[in-house]
DNA sequence: TAGCAGGCGTTATATTGTAACAGATGACCT
DNA sequence: AGGTCATCTGTTACAATATAACGCCTGCTA
């Protein structure tokens, strides 16, 4: 299990997100060709405003960069944008928070494991091997079907633990 | 880790619910007089229909409840109740339902897993001995306070499954 | 008996999310 | 070229979840 953005650093701490937003951006638009997705204007849009920074983004927030970019005015259009990205791997709902994040791994669905700061709404993620062993056998055990794992750590990070504390 | 009722049972399954449902008031009472707290009617009002069944219930459905009773008639009614169940740990919030269960555990303030029935929303509840151990490793490596954990398995329980596959 | 803290009543509003239907677009077939 | 189909988008209206803010009441206690 390893947190990390696309370039496998701590998103909490200063890192060339210019490069690690581009490197996440060319990765989804090559995974789309591959899987014959579309990658419309409206669902770029809210991709690279959720690139712009590892902090967790509302759809009302997210509904802002497309009616700035005139690619949409109602909820409606923010909720479609995401539902093919979170759908498609490419972003995730953290429901602590009801927002949503980027995900910095690239396209393949996968069981994700967050950090999420509750000063700054940064988030951090981590692949999990398996979804939540010990919890998967219980849940064998009670005969529970299990379809999806949210593992989500609210705290404070690094960066704003500091600025609190001095 | 074991998931379990009152009486260390699968909540999906029958079993003596009303020895159940007691067992937990009298452990919450018990409690509250130790440590001088107020189970006041709006909030034993609400503890009562959480223990009514392993169901988790919206807030809006818990103001039903105290309407009913004469408790209450607005929504912080209800959110001021649920307020200090969860704070004293005689109730949990599942974040993925934005919906509350009333603690099987009996007071302390501890470190919970869910399964979660998106059938019939029943929920069974497993106390981490250790919030998610690799999870708090990997956030400790990045200077990430954690102050809390959710672990919420979504999926279809046994009895639900039977019901759909015949 | 004055002050204080906690609990509650009430109004108003904020935030997050969906249902439903209609129009537009583009791919593909004949 | 024209028909047909699926997908994407626009729009209206609304549902569901949650909180801010203010003021009253009650019971404790200094």
């Amino acid at each position: 299990m390893t947190f990390a953005t696309a370039f496998g650093r701590d998103p909490f701490r200063p890192h060339d997100h210019r490069r690690c937003r581009e490197a996440v951006r060319a990765a989804v638009e090559a995974d789309c060709r591959e899987r014959g997705l579309r990658l419309t204007p409206a669902r770029a849009c809210v991709l690279d405003a959720l690139l712009e920074s590892h902090r967790a983004l509302t759809a009302y927030e997210l509904l802002d960069r497309l009616r700035k970019a005139g690619l949409g005015q109602q909820p409606p259009a923010a909720y479609r944008a995401l539902e093919f990205l979170v759908a498609n791997g490419f972003a995730h709902r953290i429901e602590r928070l009801g927002a949503y994040v980027a995900c910095v791994h690239g396209g393949a669905s996968h069981c994700a494991a967050f950090l999420v700061c509750r000063a700054c709404r940064r988030v951090a993620e981590a692949a999990l091997d398996e979804p939540e062993q010990a919890l998967a056998a219980k849940a064998e055990s009670v005969g529970f079907q299990v379809e999806r794992v949210v593992v989500e750590a609210e705290g404070i990070c690094e960066t704003c633990g500091r600025a609190a504390n001095g």
